[in-house]
DNA sequence: GCAAAAGTGTTTAATTTACACCCATGC
DNA sequence: GCATGGGTGTAAATTAAACACTTTTGC
């Protein structure tokens, strides 16, 4: 993900090293036709026990009046030695101007590359080639997001009404620009994967919360009921991992108080 | 991954379409600078009970002398209507290109998008973003393998002795170009993940064969030895699936010939 | 006969699933 | 006290792992 870099060699490996330099000085990108690059984002959140996607109303054409995914362009330098900006950066960037998040509130905001999207004709305008990310919001910042200043513009839109295929067929309404449908049916199984994976699941709920408020997320997430027993064993034993730790009081419920517990921030690693 | 349609709609939803049809006849993109795209491959094949990974040789800067994995820029058009050919495509056509394979051949080759690499400065000469592919090829196609129609240009090296980290520190020689070792880092990840997720695993096979050459195969990827017994039985498992049958014949082998089976191919399906 | 690998079976442990039941609280 | 959901335990079923053993061939 870095820079590719080189250790400095021998003498023939640094006469090589200068050979390369001297011929990158004198390097002129030929003037094929390039695409367009742009990162679209799947924002899920889970409100009201309900998986949530944020949809941004197209105002201009093409497939104006329709609801689409935020993204845009990422951004790139013409110079060899300023090229312009990471597709990771350019998804968190994209995320603050569409949510208007702050940046550090967006930092905490998990982000994950699905696939890149890049058929011809995608995009009626242009040779467009995307490259996907999910991100997942937890409900807590909900509040604080004011899509791009114009709340008409943006909302939130129950997923489980978005992605069934009969939902769609039967949902003129909710048609989604460009080829948008494909790319949430793809984040949407990528991020489902994830979650009995990994532990993105935490980055559902606040901060601190009781084992059904997680539950609930992966709930929402699978589309159907877990046994809150069950759960409730395969939680605790990533307490064990050092995952989870628990945090002090307790949650008052509509019938015995909840513990509550915390994430520990871990290491970002993964396969 | 098809192009976005719409329906032809009624009597307002056409004249929205007039509209759009109008507004895209007099777009004109901007100037903004573009990154080039390229596809990279990560092409693995078995053989002689290892996994090896398809590498051509620099010969050009920067990186020259390098080892660096096949690829090359995504064809766009630069007329709207014709904007060129999809990233599936392109790194079909680079794999046939590379490989010397017949159309016929290669259209039998496994192709699946790892991920895109887009980090400023990966490439000194521009910004290039690659959308990394993994390949799985068939052993008894490497004969009809010759890289570009040069020898010398290409080789199979062993993924054991290239991706292990404490190999790479020692191994200078084997310093691969660009960020192609994180390319081939992530690719034999996800193709690790998908081995025992899917039935990959047929694709590096012969049409027909037996369980411990299809267990060599596992062996080969994961890097330890399985269990026959066990291994046997998760196999058979798959023919109730109806995703294997059995072939005629046998096979001689060191002792005890072995039935041999053919893969049913499926719907490509996937989760 | 002997080595070597095919092919089969058994035993044990670990994990998942289903479900029963007790406990603390608000009303 | 009683409905509600928190919290705990258990038994059955399924899956995975370890390993012993029998069979069929080449030499």
């Amino acid at each position: 993900m870095k820079t590719a870099k080189r250790k400095p060699g021998s003498g023939e490996r640094a006469e090589q090293e200068d050979d390369e330099e001297r011929f990158l000085e004198g390097y002129r990108p030929g003037v094929y036709p390039r695409p367009s690059v742009t990162v679209d984002l799947v924002v899920f959140t889970v409100t009201d026990r309900r998986l949530q996607v944020l949809l941004v109303r197209r105002s201009e054409h093409p497939f104006k009046g329709r609801w689409a995914l935020p993204g845009g362009f990422v951004r790139v330098g013409d110079d060899r030695k300023a090229q312009g900006e990471d597709l990771d950066a350019a998804a968190h960037r994209e995320l603050l101007e569409e949510t208007g998040l702050s940046h550090t509130t967006s930092a905490g905001v998990f982000l994950e590359q699905v696939r890149t999207f890049g058929a011809p004709g995608r995009d009626p305008r242009m040779r467009v080639i995307s490259v996907a990310y999910y991100a997942l919001v937890r409900p807590t910042l909900i509040p604080l997001i004011r899509a791009g200043g114009d709340a008409s513009h943006a909302a939130w839109l129950d997923v489980a009404e978005l992605a069934s295929p009969a939902a769609r067929r039967a949902a003129e309404r909710t048609e989604l620009a460009f080829d948008h449908a494909d790319i949430l049916d793809a984040a949407l199984a990528k991020m489902r994967a994830d979650l009995d994976r990994t532990s993105i699941g935490f980055e559902l709920v606040p901060e601190s919360f009781t084992i059904q408020e997680l539950r609930a997320v992966h709930e929402a997430v699978r589309g159907e009921p877990l046994d809150p027993g069950n759960f409730r064993k395969r939680f605790l034993r990533s307490i064990e991992d050092g995952v989870i730790e628990a945090a002090r009081g307790k949650r008052p419920t509509a019938s015995k108080p909840a513990s509550v517990y915390r994430f520990v921030r871990p290491r970002r690693g993964d396969g």
